[in-house]
DNA sequence: ATTTCTGTTGACCACCCTGGTCGACAGGGA
DNA sequence: TCCCTGTCGACCAGGGTGGTCAACAGAAAT
């Protein structure tokens, strides 16, 4: 393992990306290092050499992921934006920044969450829990509830709003499969999302004096 | 397959539910014949002797899971309410009852849907067609319009409330999962359910007169 | 020039599971 | 006694599994 670490970035990666995209698809039980390894273009021999098992590998993975999301993702969310819907904006992009930079990590984890962590060791627990506290303070946290309308249970409000923006992006990204997402021009698609953003406000938010 | 028809109705239903869990779970290729019939209680060659083949199997569940969609969940949805929320309050609880008389359905349609029809026969493919274009009739046809703020756009608001309520079904599923279905009550779910509608009522209907 | 070390390969292993077959047999009717 | 209809599960060839290892390449060290 500290001589996968010695490898250039170039084959680490494309390991990873290899791995990454196997048990996303597959499950750890049924994924098959035989097309790890005819993906990732290494012989059989070195994936065993890098790591010692198959759950070593998977190991490996998970901490990666997790560090991956928490550096690229979660901590570059803007948490002093008080207005809840502008700081779900802000989330959305960066999101998809990080889901460019890798796509495999975020399908690896999405898997990874519906059964967590069955039997990983006790310190990659740990990161994972970290994470899950990390995302929940990224979106709640010092939020202007004075914002939304007072005829409404703000909790209520908080999932309703982050049910619709979820939607949207499932179907957005149902819509983009198969094509390279690299070739895609985001650019009306961020319209589209500014408006249904913007109907949210309507809805949910106070209506403002200066608003006839 | 027409000896499988002429089983009573409960060994019927045995090897039906097995085999749609099967399917389920781990998709058509990964799928195992040997843990279905150990599932279902009968041996091996009988399975075989009901159907020719694995995919003849899978062919027949595709068509009794969409005949038993349209029957049981589609067909029953009072389409004469006009009020697009209070529909869809009647459509969700339509298709609990539906669900619970038959959970493995819905799971089984929702991979096949995942990626439909690959190589189905014509008659199924038409089958799978017709339930779509039933189920966009079923939520959107006949809706009052009128009901819908005038400075939002209907189309938009249709989808952030499907969205919504199908956020708020994901997380209960989610929630309960591994309890048994039948021992669970349900009343305080539809009513946190119904207090979301009325919150989505607010939001995105016309202030009427009567309320202050 | 020789030995040692570090990577690297893919044939190979024992094992497991696959979809599907088939001979054996049970029991009811003719 | 002989079918006929169901029913079973041992069995088949084939393919995939995670993991090993003898062989080798080339650079570094001696």
């Amino acid at each position: 393992m500290e001589k996968f670490k010695g490898l250039d970035e170039e084959k680490q990666q494309k390991i990873l990306d290899a791995s990454l995209k196997e048990f996303a698809e597959h499950g750890y039980e049924k994924a098959s290092t035989n097309r790890i390894v005819k993906e990732a273009g290494i012989g059989k021999g070195m994936l065993f050499y890098y790591f010692t098992s198959k759950k070593d590998l998977y190991e490996y993975l998970t901490e990666y992921s997790l560090d991956f999301t928490v550096d690229k993702y979660f901590q570059r969310v803007d948490t002093s934006e008080t207005d809840f819907i502008e700081r779900l904006k802000k989330t959305a992009q960066v999101k998809m920044e990080a889901q460019m930079e890798n796509k495999n990590v975020f399908n690896f984890l999405g898997t990874f969450m519906l059964s967590p962590g069955a039997d990983m060791p006790p310190h990659i627990q740990k990161k994972y829990e970290h994470m899950l506290e990390m995302g929940n303070r990224m979106i709640y946290e010092g939020i202007d509830l004075s914002l939304f309308r007072d005829d409404v249970d703000v909790e209520k409000a908080f999932r309703l709003i982050r049910w619709s923006i979820e939607g949207y992006q499932n179907e957005l990204l149902h819509k983009l499969e198969g094509q390279n997402i690299a070739h895609v021009d985001f650019a009306p698609y961020w319209d589209e999302f500014y408006e249904y953003l913007d109907i949210l406000k309507k809805s949910f938010y106070k209506k403002r004096e200066w608003e006839q």
